[in-house]
DNA sequence: GTTAGCATGTAAGGAGTTACATGATTTT
DNA sequence: AAAATCATGTAACTCCTTACATGCTAAC
């Protein structure tokens, strides 16, 4: 029965906790909370809503008083809040993944530090893996490849750089503010987990 | 017959343009030729090498002597080339998506500069656009969001800042070298063609 | 002689868009 | 009363990945 999955049903999730809604509404909600990086089009909210219904994660308050149709506010069920906060909590590899890690973040506030922390560092090992490809091959595009090539393979590092500096700062934030509940040694050694390195 | 299309057909004429090759270094050329932003899979790849082939695009030299399968080197086909110019020459909005901004620019150096100069300004001014609609979002944001999704938004607006300037760049660079042919005032004044602004 | 990397392919399915179809409500 | 925008929904289709299956070739 087409197990829902992904970031739209994370992104539902998040969004119905702070309050009910109807689907035209968390569209546009979708759009903005996660930044630019994704926009989902009907054909695939109205669909993932009827999913999440009989799975039983929300809930359909049919406004419907009469004859009319219109106006489906959804809400979050015990089931829902669960699940949310097992996808929430989650901090493995597949978390520091670029959809997955916009989610995560738009919905940090309701995480506990441990788990940013560990998200946050994970993005930013994930990024020098990423780095690391990157400038091994554009040491060898220099010369082989046009300026263009060139200048595009250069902005894309320089991005990716910037996304290490900004993480940074996100992570010495994080640490400011109370130096941390009693683990924090564990936390400040954890990442560079083994991932499926495939390819 | 499956008519192919997109950035993977793109980018497969594209690299067969400098000299024939075989699907499995194709692949590993999409993946650096196109920076980070793309890699495709051989289960995406070898289907749309099949039809292009059907097509006419590319032409498969069978290197089988014997009974011997393995090793299929792929080459340009007259009207592979002329698709690819059609490509390669197209400077509308579909040429300023991100994707689709990637491989033209890959593609640059068998372009002439007024189309250069046309998908720079195009590019350009979608992400202008889409600097309003962060803005805006954003200065709503302020006061209704928690900060790491305010962290999130201002990031990815820094980030297309970002992008303008570097096209600021090439586009002065473009300009700089050679004034431009005639007809440069038509280029300067080119873009904002009217997008379908559905939404 | 066996592991690693080169090389090709297919079937099933996931995830999403587009285009269409319908109707209610608000604004001008 | 027309136009815009709010609101919901479906069917067809596109594009791509994963997992599997196969075999060659070089290096250790």
């Amino acid at each position: 029965m087409a197990r829902s999955s992904g970031v739209l049903e994370f992104a539902v999730l998040g969004l119905l906790h702070d309050s009910p809604m109807h689907g035209y509404e968390l569209r546009k909600r979708i759009g903005s909370a996660l930044g630019t990086f994704r926009a989902y089009s009907y054909g695939s909210l109205y669909p993932a809503l009827k999913t999440m219904t009989s799975e039983g994660l929300i809930a359909a308050d049919d406004a419907s008083g009469a004859g009319r149709r219109s106006k489906i506010v959804y809400r979050l069920t015990a089931d829902g809040k669960e699940r949310f906060q097992e996808l929430v909590s989650e901090s493995g590899p597949a978390s520091w993944e670029d959809e997955a890690f916009g989610v995560h973040l738009a919905f940090f506030a309701r995480t506990n530090k441990d788990v940013r922390l560990r998200i946050l560092e994970g993005r930013r090992s994930r990024l020098e893996e990423r780095l690391d490809t990157l400038r091994t091959s554009l040491r060898q595009a220099s010369e082989r490849v046009d300026s263009y090539t060139l200048a595009l393979q250069e902005h894309g590092l320089e991005s990716v750089e910037r996304e290490v500096r900004w993480l940074n700062e996100l992570i010495a934030t994080e640490r400011e503010d109370s130096p941390s509940s009693r683990g924090s040694k564990a936390v400040l050694d954890a990442p560079t987990q083994q991932r499926n390195n495939k390819e």
